[in-house]
DNA sequence: GGAGTAAATGTAAGCGCTTTCATAAAAGAC
DNA sequence: GTCTTTTATGAAAGCGCTTACATTTACTCC
């Protein structure tokens, strides 16, 4: 529990300068500079953060609010996410401060945590359309960035992958190889990724002059659960889909179940796409059949964002920073020609 | 950025004052307390927690250090736990500081953080034997709770699951239906909870009067990938396993690929139990065949250590808890009985 | 009605740091 | 050797809160 006075007094300087020192300030004698953090050391010495975040008005943390409603935290994407985020930031010592919120409750937490001064900034995850929590921010002027874009996406900085084209381009690699019917199982349309990647695989559709099916549509949670039962239903059809796209790997698992169970082989007897973003625990190279994917680890995302959001709270960076990281398209075997009847 | 000075300025009453009605003194009255309330909802005051944090030497926050190798983070199975804690703290309005230190750091990091005063207490998982972040926390004397048994675990609180138990009971079973060549996937043996399921699996065979085979057990991580190469080659032996033992859905998962693909059809070729510690994405019931599981949510870990630390740090406990949950055995259809030949 | 007590509020110190401003010491200019 | 400039340090205020202690006011009781 060695604190500044402590240490000044053992060193017999004010505790101006130790702090000085101890931070790196030009006017300090390079030896007292030595000698100050020769004996921090010694004493173990660790600058209070309360109290130094009172004094500079800088918490040295970045808030992540999740929902308290099971949709985020147990899912695997959102902890490999949070790996890269928390690599990111350990570097430069900033801590993650995590809460969980009510749907209800998330904008009174940003604003709670922010008036606080619990953290310098925000990295919001997730973007519903229009979603209540940027709207909130922006009111208060309060540095974030986003994963995901928004309906609103002018006026901040946001980190997304290119779920359109990523999904335009998988969908017309799937026309080109014959498949006409083809199923996409995404996520709500509540959430902004689910609605740009239905773009995608219309756009690819409309340029082959072809309107895609609204049965073959699902949007749907992305449990491995929804991904059998709703692959089940669409197999079961008098006109079942020939391929079939998942916006995620655990609803390509569930649908991977569903075929097999139905005695089908995939890149086969059925065409299949998912999106991959590498996961490290499953893999999509290791399914039955390796997987053709679109794929962009998420990973990078929390990396990303971190730089970002450190760049705007420093003040280095001014203007909205809009990444559009590009996306993969990776063949392996489980896509292949639509068989001729 | 309303702060007690203007609220108070506001009121016409002392900081004080208005510290201690906000604050729930006795000494405030009632009608005083009110008016400031009001005025607080009314100019949305929210105290500095910084300064609460200085002045009161309090941090309204727990620390979770995740180790930067890759090992924790991308696991799923730490999310759903994080997903525990978070829930069982937001009530109380405690944060979780979370942060990444490699190995070497960890101990440092956990002194970094305490001494900082940046979190009450921390939240230990996946202790090693003789774990040294564990030694680090005693010798400060710095509150903490661990989520797993240690060697050493005599002298602080702790919540496990009964492993050994749960080990013992599933072996026992499996041994009980006549299996004689049983196979146990586990994890690395210097991770706590594989060398109490090492344990337990070895005593049920004892107790039947049998050694286990050295050469079908497996230590590595769990991973969908490592379950399906060991098991391959498990079952690519002359002698294969009639049955196998899963640490993890993951590793069952990977296993399940494995039997797959050499055309077994578990719970009539080969039994199978994994340990299931109730992740939402991947359900054990949605095996190809439903697995037979021991099963533990690993969310109620969270939960449980969530309140056990906040006894701790309160005052309100004092002798160490511990806390051995005890694991279910649930039967489906992926155990039969040994096939005669 | 004055002493004593209880209830409500105010005063001010202090939590541990940073940082402005003042000051002392050293160095350079002539 | 004096005067100015540079360099290094110190003194002290202040960040926004809590809380021990002092003070005032309102009652109670004889």
């Amino acid at each position: 529990m060695t604190n500044l006075k402590t240490l000044s007094d053992h060193l017999g300087l004010s505790q101006a300068t130790v702090s000085r020192a101890l931070n790196g300030y030009k006017s300090v004698k390079p030896a007292t500079r030595e000698r100050v953090q020769a004996a921090a050391r010694a004493l173990d010495y660790r600058p209070n953060s309360s109290a130094q975040r009172l004094a500079t008005g800088r918490a040295g943390a970045f808030g992540v609010i999740v929902t308290s409603g099971d949709q985020m935290l147990i899912d695997p994407h959102f902890t490999e996410y949070l790996a890269g985020l928390t690599r990111a930031l350990a570097d430069a010592e900033i801590d993650i401060v995590m809460t969980a919120a009510t749907p209800e409750n998330q904008a009174a937490t940003f604003k709670r945590f922010a008036n606080a001064g619990k953290v310098d900034g925000f990295i919001v995850s997730a973007p519903k359309k229009n979603d209540p929590r940027i709207a909130a921010l922006q009111d208060m002027n309060f540095p974030f960035v986003v994963h995901g874009q928004c309906e609103n996406s002018r006026d901040y900085s946001f980190y997304d992958i290119d779920n359109m084209g990523a999904f335009d381009r998988a969908a017309d690699y799937l026309l080109q190889l014959g498949h006409r019917r083809i199923a996409l199982l995404n996520g709500t349309p509540d959430a902004m990724f689910a609605v740009q990647r239905n773009a995608g695989f219309a756009a690819a559709h409309a340029r082959h002059g072809l309107l895609m099916f609204p049965e073959l549509l699902v949007q749907d949670t992305m449990t491995e659960e929804v991904g059998y039962a709703r692959m089940a239903a669409l197999l079961d059809r008098a006109d079942p889909p020939s391929a079939v796209m998942c916006s995620s790997m655990l609803l390509a698992l569930g649908a991977q179940r569903a075929m097999h169970e139905r005695g089908l082989t995939i890149g086969r007897d059925i065409s299949v796409i998912s999106h991959d973003d590498g996961l490290s625990s499953i893999k999509t190279e290791n399914f039955s059949v390796p997987l053709t994917v679109t794929r962009s680890p998420i990973r990078d995302a929390g990396t990303a964002l971190a730089k970002m959001l450190r760049g705007i709270v420093d003040g280095t960076t001014k203007a909205p920073v809009k990444q559009i990281a590009p996306v993969d398209l990776i063949l392996r075997q489980s896509t292949a020609p639509l068989a001729q009847k």
